[in-house]
DNA sequence: TGTGTAAATGATAATCCTTTTCATTTAGAG
DNA sequence: CTCTAAATGAAAAGGATTATCATTTACACA
């Protein structure tokens, strides 16, 4: 079940945003496609229904919708990496959302996931990414 | 415990790349240090042993060391992202890594082992990030 | 139903990050 | 030592995202 155009609507004005034709075009786009778009997807799809829109709005909104969890981000494979050292044991992270810093943490073993999914969904699973955001001890008191 | 920088070399060659002293350099600079750090750190790094090094190559020996496993990638918070309408259910994703269709899944609860790590490290858990990568049904056949 | 104002917009430019290209250099097998 | 495929690096190209700032607009309230 999805959320709907006017649920996201109403939920927008709830939280002092205003309601600009705009911003219902972008709501629009993404309500009507079942698929992950990207920023330029939307871009041209809204830009059907409102050919003035600007590219900025449309990061602009999916910004603050994103925020208010009324869709849903995807990280999609691209950009945006660090890299460590390798372990020979396999592990996670948890990231401070405040300083950045990175604490592996292992001995959760995602196989059994891994073994129901790929039963459920047919796919031939090669990879995973499980990363935990918070704030670390010192950004909790520093705040 | 982590892969020794003489691991690492031995490894490459293994695998039929040649040792350049610009690998080693790059190796040297991850294995030196206990952060996770991008493409430009690793430069700068890697620049102070080896001035004359070009970034491209910086970009291609991450490449190659994350296939083999030798480094561990990790993915921040950065760009590279998709959108799709929220769904009131908690989800997470499945992606195909050859035509990139994305299927959720919902069910399984993350949030003992958010309680866990919460517990073990002091970090105020704020969201998480679970992605599968694998290869769809269809892409399996087409191969 | 006007009016005023803070919020929102969009053109443009500025940043970043990453990949491509291609001429030159080099690791390392033989 | 020679030879060659692999690797390199400067430069340019390509993308994505963010910053700026003058202009427009939604909508609270008079
Ligand atoms: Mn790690
Ligand atoms: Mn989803
Ligand atoms: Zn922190
Ligand atoms: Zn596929």
């Amino acid at each position: 079940m999805r959320l709907t155009e006017k649920r996201i609507a109403a939920a927008l004005r709830e939280h002092g945003y205003k309601l600009t034709p705009q911003r219902r075009v972008v709501i629009g786009a993404i309500a009507a496609s079942p698929d992950h778009l990207t920023p330029a997807d939307l871009y041209q799809k809204a830009h059907q229904d409102h050919p003035t829109i600007g590219l900025t709005t449309i990061y602009r909104t999916l910004e603050i919708l994103a925020r208010l969890e009324l869709i849903c981000e995807l990280h999609a494979g691209g950009s945006c990496r660090s890299y460590t050292i390798g372990a020979p044991e396999h592990h996670h992270h948890i990231i401070c959302s405040v300083c950045g810093e990175v604490v592996d943490f292992s001995g959760y073993d995602i196989s059994p996931l891994e073994k129901r999914l790929s039963r459920e969904t047919g796919f031939e699973i090669e990879g995973h990414l499980l990363e935990f955001i918070g704030r670390c001890q010192n950004c909790q008191q520093n705040a």
